[in-house]
DNA sequence: GTCTATATTTGGATAGAC
DNA sequence: GTCTATCCAAATATAGAC
């Protein structure tokens, strides 16, 4: 009678090579943009040919598509993280901060997630789901700290997204705009406070 | 005795067809995003072979460089043209709206203008120079408006540039951030004249 | 100035042996 | 699962005839 493994250490296998392949193209996207990214370099990054990726992924797009959903995964989780002890307010912050950071960090990322520039990518459903997440999180905590209004949410991302993409487009690795974050906040609780005492 | 001609008709005739190629351009971006530009289309689209393309333009990118100028210029145009009688500020808030209503026209225009996504290319000095000119202009007209606080230009670049991208990247054709650019100018100015007064 | 012909490179992807 | 061999398509660019 022989034992029946509990592990299946083929699946393990199998998914660790995926992992590493999706890490590979992350640097390589770093050296030659989001759009570079090639299945040659990629094989010979991992060391293998170009034709042995489709064992893992099914195509290129499939390829981007898990980046995809890792990326958005990879900001939700530090936006959860992102909530340490003080007020509603102080916490939306804090979380804010933290999702220009991680937005500020690898630019390449930021482009694959939040700008529509790759030429025939359409992100899957079940990819964009973090995604979604991340968003709701947000919303949540925005009107935790006292942004009621529906606009407010749309308002708030308008004002953060202005920043990063100044910041990356027109001052890479400065902080020209990455320096105004706090007075931005500020204004925008200012001027959402003033709206709710009814002065507008 | 000849006369000598006073016009140049064969380089009146060449300059129209260098418009012609890059009005062809842009009809093509406009369809296949300014990376799926290609010279074959290109081409095609001007009724000629895309080797022929040669004789107008040293390459690929001296013809993105002619867009990209001839993006910038139109900016500058449009900027310089909407200043309407009124106050200071009320001729920022117009110029504001058009250069809005420039950037969401055209969104291949506005990603190959100000977003560093196109692989190998990088604007030439020359073609830069109508793309400072149009940031000069909104610096003084800003000054003009009372915004005087140097920080004030990046702060302002900011929000119009999130707006613009928002609406873009998430909301495209539709007018979800588009509709808020009069209550972010209001909150600007309010942020702004606060500071004047020493509020902060 | 435009063409044909061609060079060269670089992609993504498939078939089949091992 | 990885390899070799190959295909196919598309792209930029050059040479030389007309």
């Amino acid at each position: 009678m022989s034992a029946i493994p509990t592990r299946d250490r083929r699946a393990e296998r199998r998914e660790a090579t995926r992992a590493e392949i999706l890490e590979a193209a992350w640097e390589l996207m770093h050296e030659h943009g989001v759009a570079g990214l090639s299945l040659r370099d990629l094989g010979e990054k991992v060391g293998m040919r170009a034709q042995s990726l489709y064992s893992y992924f099914d195509s290129k797009e499939a390829i981007y598509d898990a980046l995809f959903e890792e990326g958005f995964r990879e900001c939700f989780e530090q936006l959860r993280r992102a909530a340490p002890a003080g007020d509603a307010r102080a916490d939306f912050r804090a979380r804010c901060r933290t999702y220009v950071d991680f937005c500020l960090e690898d630019p390449a990322r930021y482009q694959l997630l939040f700008q529509r520039t790759i030429p025939g990518f359409e992100p899957s459903s079940e990819a964009y789901a973090p995604s979604v997440e991340a968003l709701e999180l947000t919303k949540q905590a925005l009107a935790a700290a006292g942004a009621s209004d529906p606009r407010d949410l749309d308002l708030y991302t308008g004002l953060v997204t202005g920043l990063i993409d100044q910041q990356i487009s027109n001052d890479p690795g400065g902080d020209r705009w990455y320096r105004l974050l706090d007075e931005v906040l500020d204004m925008f609780f200012a001027h959402a406070d003033a709206r709710d005492k009814g002065d507008r």
